[in-house]
DNA sequence: ATCCTATCCTGTAGGC
DNA sequence: TGCCTACAGGATAGGA
């Protein structure tokens, strides 16, 4: 659910209620999610103040004092939610809850448990095995068409499942690949590495322009997806492709297509994301 | 290496 | 109403 725009609109969130408070206690579910939350949680979170919040691609790192963070991943159905008063609301799959000094209460939710929550010693973040994997965030680093071109270079991957890819870059999910790609006029299922240096010129400023625009919409809420304080982002509004099945196309009117690209959804316009060589025996079909 | 598939889990929407 | 299936914004281990 939550890509690079709702983890940087809940980011901005927490630094505004959350930093410089101290974590008063502590409670975990003991449930596993992606990978099991850290029993000792409690103990090393607690007494500790929030000191910074960070982001890379979809990771959150809240970053405590005395050389500790809090690495966390939204997964398809994570929320973090802040309560101002504490007060104890009944909420299925809640699986972290933090009680800070001085009144308000910090809850990690995510029914479908794909999320994480690890704690990672500051120092050695950069060693974390998930963080290290990541290619660059291209709102932290906005890339230019060359570097992308260089990076997509020999890859015969489809640009829209390269999009994906996080070890390429970092926090582009299923919805903004789609936009990305609709702005830029480029079929989803054109290799990669087949881009010419324009056409990543294009897709660099389109992710740009994406990515920014969603943020300032507060992301995009399909279903899931809250922010901090529980309400959806109006992001949704905007997209011209994503979920839209044999809708007009807003800009040329032919009916938007869905088809599957590794077991995703993808939207595009078969007439504005013109044709050109295609990637994969059997990337083409599909109704 | 590189690419693709299946899998983890719950909730919800749509067909009957 | 209920039952069933398909699908959902993600990452990743394992196989080809």
């Amino acid at each position: 659910m939550p890509e690079l725009p709702e983890v940087e609109t809940v980011r901005r969130m927490l630094e505004s209620s959350v930093l410089g408070r101290t974590v008063r206690s502590a409670r975990i579910s003991g449930l596993k999610l992606r990978s099991r939350v850290p029993a000792e949680l409690p103990a090393r979170l607690r007494g500790r103040t929030i000191e910074s919040l960070g982001r890379h691609g979809k990771y959150l790192l809240i970053g405590f004092d005395r050389g500790l963070t809090l690495l966390s991943h939204l997964g398809m159905s994570g929320r973090w939610l802040y309560f101002p008063d504490a007060g104890d609301r009944s909420l299925d799959h809640v699986h972290a809850r933090l009680v800070l000094v001085g009144g308000g209460a910090l809850w990690f939710q995510d029914p479908r448990r794909f999320g994480l929550l690890r704690i990672v010693e500051t120092a050695k973040l950069a060693r974390d095995a998930s963080l290290r994997r990541l290619g660059p965030d291209p709102v932290t680093t906005p890339l230019a068409g060359e570097a992308l071109h260089e990076i997509a270079h020999g890859s015969r991957q489809a640009i829209k499942t390269f999009l994906l890819d996080q070890r390429r870059l970092a926090g582009i999910g299923n919805i903004y690949a789609s936009e990305i790609l609709f702005r830029s006029g480029v079929d989803p299922r054109r290799m990669a590495g087949r881009l010419s240096r324009a056409e990543w010129d294009r897709v660099a400023s389109d992710t740009r322009q994406v990515l920014e625009e969603a943020i300032r919409g507060m992301g995009t809420t399909f279903s899931a997806y809250r922010t901090l304080w529980g309400e959806p982002g109006s992001y949704g509004e905007r997209l011209l492709v994503y979920d839209r099945p044999g809708e007009p196309c807003l800009r040329c009117g032919s009916p938007i297509r869905r088809i599957l690209q590794g077991q995703r959804s993808t939207f595009f316009c078969p007439v504005c994301q013109g044709r050109r060589t295609r990637s994969g025996p059997r990337a083409g079909r599909k109704a």
